[in-house]
DNA sequence: ACCTGCCCCTGACATCCGTCACGGGTGCGC
DNA sequence: GCGCACCCGTGACGGATGTCAGGGGCAGGT
């Protein structure tokens, strides 16, 4: 039976060197390559033949979800697996409707990971059953497109104008889809807004 | 030659796995111990009979940093590196204050991690060297308990009510507290005052 | 054709926020 | 003792913010 080839997308260094000792301790996986942003990924899959390619969230260039839609797209026999510091629920249907195999959170235990990039590679879907449930209860982003805008600019803390000027919009306008978006959250401020905004993976 | 005895703490337990097998991987070294919370260290540290504990700083229960103090206060024989994701200048020079021998970011390749370890464990300090020199010209905080108080409170986008009732004081000092804490960050709103603190590690 | 939802803008209102000036209290070092 | 820094509070000011009521435009579904 052949090896399984990875490919481990993670922008930690370290967290990326200590993964791929974990998974090339199994007789079956072979850590091929390992990019630290998410631009990389496609090229470096390619290159390396990669057959399952683990994929952070959190990276430079482009996020683990956008790294996941373009492997789907330009490299179809290759499978997705997710691995995310964050179980917010928004990210994993996002992770899913790019076209992510698999989404597995780093509290998971490091047993499983193996197992997990194994039923990926056989066509199986990977899904940490405890977020699954999270995900079907709430998940979907009550937000338009322009309220997420507005909140990914409030998210440091910049004035109306700030985001205004960003968004290239008229102030009031922003002031009208933050007011909105406070609302949707059922916060009171915008700061808190753009907060559980993030932690449910909206924006 | 005695095997350096490792005890590591991280919450991520995948994070936590990975590095164990990264470190198991070296003869001279050996993991005896992991924990997912900072209050648990130094019991299991004392169990294992560690020579080394590996602190995450994000952790529940306790930070990596109070770990550190809590292992160099009880267990005086044991030495403690600071491995984190965040190279965050204050934090540096708090795990030093607290007494960790060692600082590691998780940007570092992981083929230098056992190097550090052997180096911490032989009594030498071990810095990541770029940020020792950010650490050494703004390092300090300039921020008084009070400002960083009520900043830690804004960090979530609390309004100056909510602020005041969590510290206990008026609505109007904590708005001198607020605009000080602004003026010192050199920033325009109390939410970037906040993230430019959390950034420098001075909350 | 109509309704609905989202987008963009304007204007007005009450409230909140950031700033400043001020007074009084404490503890520390010179 | 004196200055100094920090703490806590008050009061007042201008500007920013959140809310509401409008108006018009543009797509998709009935």
């Amino acid at each position: 039976m052949a090896v399984i080839r990875l490919l481990l997308a993670d922008d930690q260094a370290l967290v990326r060197g200590a993964l791929a000792a974990l998974l090339d301790l199994e007789n079956d996986l072979e850590v091929v390559a390992q990019v630290g942003r998410g631009d990389e990924v496609v090229a470096a899959a390619r290159e390396a033949g990669a057959d399952v390619c683990l994929l952070d969230i959190e990276m430079p260039g482009a996020d683990g979800l956008e790294a996941a839609a373009a492997v789907a797209r330009e490299l179809p026999g290759v499978r997705t697996l997710v691995v995310t510091t964050f179980g917010r629920p928004g990210y994993l249907r996002r992770a899913m409707e790019a076209g992510a195999s698999g989404f597995v959170v780093k509290d998971t235990p490091s047993a499983e990971l193996a197992d997990a990039v194994r039923r990926v590679h056989a066509g199986l879907r990977v899904v940490d059953p405890t977020l699954a449930a999270e995900s079907l209860s709430g998940g979907t982003s009550p937000l338009t497109a322009r309220e997420a805008d507005v909140l990914r600019e409030a998210l440091t803390g910049a004035t109306v104008a700030r985001i205004a000027a960003a968004v290239h919009l008229s102030p009031g306008t922003v002031r009208n889809h933050l007011s909105s978006a406070i609302g949707k959250t059922g916060t009171a401020t915008r700061a808190e807004a753009a907060r559980t905004a993030r932690e449910q993976g909206w924006i």
